[in-house]
DNA sequence: GCCCGCGCATTTACAGCGTAAACACTTGTG
DNA sequence: CACAAGTGTTTACGCTGTAAATGCGCGGGC
């Protein structure tokens, strides 16, 4: 009964113990009564996990956590910025993470992957709030969605730097590893909610519009199966491995320079 | 004074003549006056553009129009409809671009390379809608983001199919695709509006406090200017061509099945 | 014991939102 | 002229984010 499917995806929440969790569970000691940024953006998580973004207003919020809505303006400027928040504590959890390490102790290929799925657990966890992770406007040009925390960045670019790459190519890996993280997760949450949401469709007949309308389109409909199969952990796998190996291509031509490369 | 820069990004508004206009121009002979959901469509993208996405209220949008809000209802159901219509509008300018074909005629990785040019396009254009774009969910598992018709994923099937591709290869080449051009463009157009935003922070001593919070991120201030450089266009390209390499290789590949593949 | 401030939550209030429903007006048709 | 259809306006309601005033309980000086 505890023993997890084999084929079950690793990095799927029922997969794990309990690394993902939305708030690592406030200082100990803390009663139950106390409000606290913490517990409301904790609160928020939960809320938009349960009830998608939409639902969240600050009146709602505080029902929630058996409070007035203004209440929670004494630890939140607004709304704006609770989100800011809650986009900023779901990042957080990659610091619980024990899978993810902050340095490339075992090689940088072993540091990317261990971020990568780190990530992957937060989007698959957390499947309402990654949009608004990949959406909130960056501080500055160089953090960027998804992983959002200059610690991050400088952690990313030292382990990089570490292992041999040039600045300019851990900069460079940096950009390509951000957009194929962010993109491949943002496609996978938002095909997981398609597949949830087709109940808002209980029409009467219920194909028949839709069998029409689909009839200009031979292909997809003869592929509709191979193209709903939902085979994300494969790709991600692979496509993250086809990044790294690309990476070490880019790595080992930057130690042999080649021809017309002056002095050096 | 027309001549453009050599250098410049061709995907750039600036880089073209007028292809990527946000509404083709409503049927010849129309008057000015009259409401109907075309205009409506353009005047809402016309807005987002200038204004934001979170500026844009049916209230505003009458008034840009010279209308009540209410007017508005009898040609879209609501404002999320609205925004759908936005998404789908701003998608149809793909239809319009001349250096994008519906079909393979020319090879299916000119097919691609032309595509995801006039994507790129449409997000430089449209900086401000193209994260609604990336969001909103898809009608169907099969439609995804960036492309969300039918037609264009019927269309990029067939092409590959007609090209060799097995329909497994198509597909997944499919989402490779679609989750590369959606991660690029993404954190490219958030790239963007960071460049600009800053404008809001017009404080006394401007980087006392910054430059203390990035004290303890060195690698971050070495590297800054690399990482605020500006490289999308040559990135894109990279990425692009480093994708349609990979699929020629899955194509390839297919074509000379290897050992342990039973009979053909 | 008393009272005072002070930290926290509530109450009240307001402008603006999306939108349902009733209304007024224009226009083509008999 | 009457009428019907179509289009835009008015009015109204419940909900939103949030500024401002109000109430409340609790720990320390007198």
């Amino acid at each position: 009964m505890s023993q997890p499917d084999p084929t079950a995806d690793p990095d799927s929440p029922e997969g794990r113990g309990g690394a993902a969790a939305a708030v690592p569970a406030a200082p100990p000691g803390a009663g139950r009564a106390g409000l606290d940024r913490r517990r409301i953006l904790g609160a928020a998580i939960e809320y938009i996990d349960a009830h998608g973004l939409n639902a969240l207003t600050m009146r709602r919020l505080g029902a929630h956590l058996g409070v007035e809505a203004m209440a929670l303006y004494r630890y939140v400027p607004g709304r704006e910025q609770l989100l800011d928040g809650v986009v900023e504590s779901v990042i957080d959890e990659l610091y619980g993470d024990p899978d993810v390490h902050l340095a490339a102790s075992r090689g940088w290929q072993d540091y990317l992957q261990r971020l990568a799925h780190g990530v992957r657990r937060i989007a698959l966890a957390h499947p309402e709030v990654f949009p608004l992770v990949a959406t909130r406007p960056p501080a500055a040009p160089w953090v960027r969605p998804p992983l959002r925390s200059l610690r991050w960045v400088e952690s990313f670019l030292d382990a990089l730097i570490d292992s041999g790459f040039t600045e300019e190519a851990a900069v460079a890996a940096y950009r390509a590893y951000s957009s194929f993280l962010l993109g491949h997760l943002l496609l996978e949450v938002s095909q997981k909610g398609v597949k949830i949401s087709p109940l808002d469709q209980p029409e009467g007949v219920p194909d028949a519009a839709a069998s029409t309308e689909l009839g200009d389109y031979p292909t997809v409909v003869r592929l509709e199966s191979l193209l709903s199969l939902d085979e994300s952990a494969a790709e991600f796998e692979e496509a993250l491995e086809n990044l790294l190996g690309r990476l070490e291509v880019v790595l080992t031509e930057s130690r042999t320079p080649r021809r017309g490369d002056p002095r050096s």
